[in-house]
DNA sequence: AAGTTCCATTAGTTTTTCTAATGCAGATGA
DNA sequence: TCATCTGCATTAGAAAAACTAATGGAACTT
């Protein structure tokens, strides 16, 4: 296939020039000097060995050829012009895949996501529940939320929530005989764990708490998991200030405590750094950011 | 007009992976490395914030919005082949216009220019005789003739014929009772000059010729009245080869000696630098020349 | 397990493109 | 009619884009 396609980039300054018939107009519209529009039609007039304009005295014209080809350039860059458009506006539509831990997934997510779909009624979205690994952005998801500190590599991240610990449990436990009066308490009580004993561990280090003895109580595979243990009354729990906020706000756990531990971790939703700003990947991260400044103005407020 | 056209060189990339669903063999096509393909298409992805391409394990594959980007531009491509080969087919063929010294038109290319309408029935030639001044090579002239010695800034030229000045006479003026045996005898003759006397002044010098006074003897505006009155014996010429060729030829005039003087200035065909090499004006050059060099063989022969 | 095949990445080079400063020629205008 | 202006061309050098060579990784093949 002989292609001998002309410079692409002069053409675009040969479009504009002839466009404005004057090269001084075109350069400002391109952004550019106007010798840098005199040099790009030079060497498209030297590719072709056709004239194309006419430098009159002090008017710009188009030679019969350079009428002819502007003609035809003129419906080739409208076409790339439609053709981008279309695309743009495809990716800016359709589904979008997010995958997230369950816990997130249910107690952030899963609530909110209808206003959402109401707001973006062209955008399909598809939430996925994966046993948290980073190494889900893959080819059919789009987004994902990662726990971390916000550093992955060629990824764009977008922090959700400051986030902070502090020991949650069932009110009806804080009612029982056992005290649950100050921090040193905690010895009376069965502690929830959440993957690892560490959590805990820091924690009762951090506000040097005494006589604890953190290797007793559950360890449960989820964090969904311990909550639902600590709502049962079968403990306390070390809780995630987002993912308890819908059972303290339902009333189904309360923190006996004020003493708040503020991770060095916290959610982050992901995304490729080159698709971060277009089409409806933005749209979505635009609408969780706004949807996390809007709660975390409501805490301040509550405070 | 928001024109935000992608990178279009990425896009030449683009379409060549595209349908070679390979990047090295698409960086094959354009003689380049298979890095620069890749960087090309990340730029262009990263642009459009859209993923074009699958990389899966061994294969490439287009995603669903590149699959429909690629059919758009496949087509965008080919009509700007098309734009551009109907343009240069256009430059090809038309008109071309010719300015040249009068002398020459008539003695020269006049002549010959029906073979090159027969050999090129597209090519519409337009004959403009000018008196001589190197400027006439402006927007409506394609290709000129020159007289000098081949440098003129901008211009391409091609030397016609090697040129030499030698004496030239009616043959009734030889075969008069005036002598004109030898150089010396030039004395006893009226000198036709062109335009001003100093080409026989130097060819006097030259060869070195005595008693001959130069400054006498009839002074003509074109080479055309010059040989015209030679042709009529009234008196001897010095006769540019080229000019005086179908005259000697015919019959009309002859050289009474051998001396010839190789002239400094020759005639040239200049055109614009830039359309040297394409369409009719290239044509045309080299129709122009391959007369030259078919001439000068058989000069060689001739001699 | 070693060898392939393809694409990605990196750092550095080459090429292209652009700019700033002038030049030039033909209007325009006092 | 002389100075000024407007618009394109040209030049040398700066900036940006594109390209290369080398290397790495992942998943096939043998």
């Amino acid at each position: 296939m002989s292609r001998r396609l002309p410079p692409l980039n002069s053409l675009k300054a040969f479009e504009a020039a002839a466009r404005h018939l004057s090269f001084t107009k075109a350069a400002d519209e391109l952004f550019v000097t106007q010798a840098a529009v005199s040099h790009q039609i030079k060497s498209l007039e030297s590719f072709l060995g056709i004239k194309l304009f006419l430098r009159k005295n002090r008017t710009l014209l188009l030679t019969e050829e350079g009428q002819g080809y502007y003609l035809d350039i003129k419906d080739i860059f409208s076409s790339l012009q439609d053709a981008t458009q279309r695309l743009l506006a495809r990716g800016a539509k359709g589904a979008i895949t997010v995958a997230l831990p369950p816990s997130f997934a249910i107690q952030w997510l899963v609530p909110r996501i209808h206003k959402f779909s109401a707001e973006h009624p062209d955008i399909d979205v598809r939430i996925k529940a994966v046993d948290f690994d980073e190494g889900h952005l893959t080819d059919d998801v789009d987004v994902a939320v990662y726990y971390g500190k916000g550093r992955w590599n060629g990824l764009h991240a977008d922090k959700l929530h400051t986030e902070y610990l502090t020991p949650i449990c069932s009110p009806m436990l804080f009612q029982s005989d056992k005290p649950l009066e100050e921090l040193d308490d905690l010895r009376h009580h069965t502690l929830l764990h959440d993957a690892s004993r560490e959590a805990w561990k820091n924690w009762i280090r951090h506000f040097n708490v005494l006589g604890v003895n953190v290797n007793q109580g559950p360890v449960f595979s989820h964090s969904m998991l311990v909550l639902q243990a600590a709502a049962l009354g079968q403990g306390i729990a070390l809780g995630h200030s987002v993912l308890a906020r819908p059972e303290i706000q339902a009333g189904r756990l309360i923190c006996p405590f004020d003493e708040k531990l503020i991770t060095r971790n916290a959610y982050y939703l992901v995304c490729h750094e080159s698709q971060a700003d277009s089409g409806k990947i933005a749209t979505f991260r635009q609408w969780v950011n706004t949807q996390v400044q809007e709660e975390q103005q409501d805490d301040v407020i509550d405070e």
